[in-house]
DNA sequence: TGTACATCAGTGAACGCGCGTTCACTGATGTAC
DNA sequence: TGTACATCAGTGAACGCGCGTTCACTGATGTAC
């Protein structure tokens, strides 16, 4: 007593077909949404994409919004993890080079995580069912990144490496909201990836020497 | 041979109809982007608020888009010029205080131009649009804003009120990126404004111990 | 083992809706005489 | 001055289209005997 499977998971190793399509279905969406954004995106592009019928999305998902927030959900929480990753070890190193892999981080989560709010920041309703899902105070986990950040100058100001009167999350804002400038710009074509490399590099030099 | 005007207009002072009517439409849409943004943002809506029939957009406007970018290049030359309007007078007051105002301005001017952005990171074709309208090389006469910044940082050095060999142009991306950073947490309800006052007040406090 | 049957995810044509846009008609205003 | 006419922006019902969603039907797979 087992239905069909749908074209695109047969031969596919999940030993349970429903939910092999229902993480087809989510990567497809992930991929389109990085690709081109959720303006414009339908359900008719997403089933073509993942060579599916229209209906097969119902079987699994209540409406397309919740299609959209499954595949956010998974995408930020794996853009957080890669940044946390990045966290360099405090007291190695000089703390010039570790701000500057910090600021590379910062980019790199911004160019992919750029996309994906763009869309979400003309549906409120959206954004807030994402901000519930991720269990997570801040916007898409924006917050948790952060607060990496601060750990780390914090982590520095015990180890005398940055003056114990900066404000670390002054310094964590600066060195975000400069990277959300160059990403922006680099979005817009306005900078090439060298031209962000160097801004970012001058950034970090100001940085560090107002934290001295 | 002079045909009736539009309900909206009578009364109006201006001798010319056909352009009262047309500043009404822009004035609309201008009102109702920046309070709702684009996504969803409809024909009818505008001429149900501009008190106008649906079809009456179409004398002065080729399409929908045409109206949207006419509204946008307005506004943007407004804020653009509201923000220049803060430039301090250099060697006037101190570096913190000066550097405080344009923070203050820069959080304005974001505030503002934000919602108008978003709707159009989902269209690039109006992006561009709205660039060539502009005259501008960069985005949204953001280039013009980064600039005045930039000056603002060039006169302090040759007076030497800021160190000479810092960049100036790394300057005004960090003031404007911190700012961003923080009108972004002020408009997803993570920040109070008093709170968006004290973190740019802190920003700015690194920022001019870099300088030194 | 072979055959009839039950299950239910998959399918895709069809539905309702709201959108941008059109166009035949309206009517207030200026002109001709 | 008064009257008939011409103009053309304004009007809003109607159109075509694409969207999200539904649902009667299909058919591959497991079960019963």
């Amino acid at each position: 007593m087992s239905p069909r499977r749908a074209r695109a998971v047969q031969g596919h190793s999940d030993p349970d077909p429903a939910r092999a399509l229902r993480q087809h279905l989510i990567d497809v969406t992930q991929r389109l949404l990085q690709s081109r954004g959720l303006a414009g995106l339908t359900i008719r592009e997403i089933a073509r994409t993942a060579d599916v019928s229209d209906g097969a999305l119902y079987n699994h998902f209540s409406d397309k919004d919740d299609l959209i927030i499954a595949a956010l959900t998974e995408q930020f929480a794996l853009l957080a993890k890669t940044f946390r990753d990045a966290y360099p070890v405090p007291g190695a190193a000089t703390l010039e080079e570790n701000l500057t892999v910090l600021a590379r981080a910062c980019v790199a989560f911004q160019v992919s995580a750029m996309p994906l709010i763009t869309g979400l920041l003309g549906r409120p309703d959206l954004l807030h069912r994402l901000f519930d899902d991720l269990h997570a105070p801040g916007p898409m986990d924006m917050h948790g990144v952060f607060d990496a950040i601060t750990q780390y100058i914090v982590d520095e100001q015990e180890r005398g490496r940055a003056a114990p009167d900066v404000d670390p999350q002054a310094v964590s804002g600066m060195l975000f909201g400069t990277c959300l400038n160059q990403t922006l710009a680099l979005q817009l074509g306005q900078l090439s990836p060298a031209e962000v490399d160097g801004g970012t590099a001058a950034a970090v030099e100001i940085l560090v020497r107002g934290m001295r």
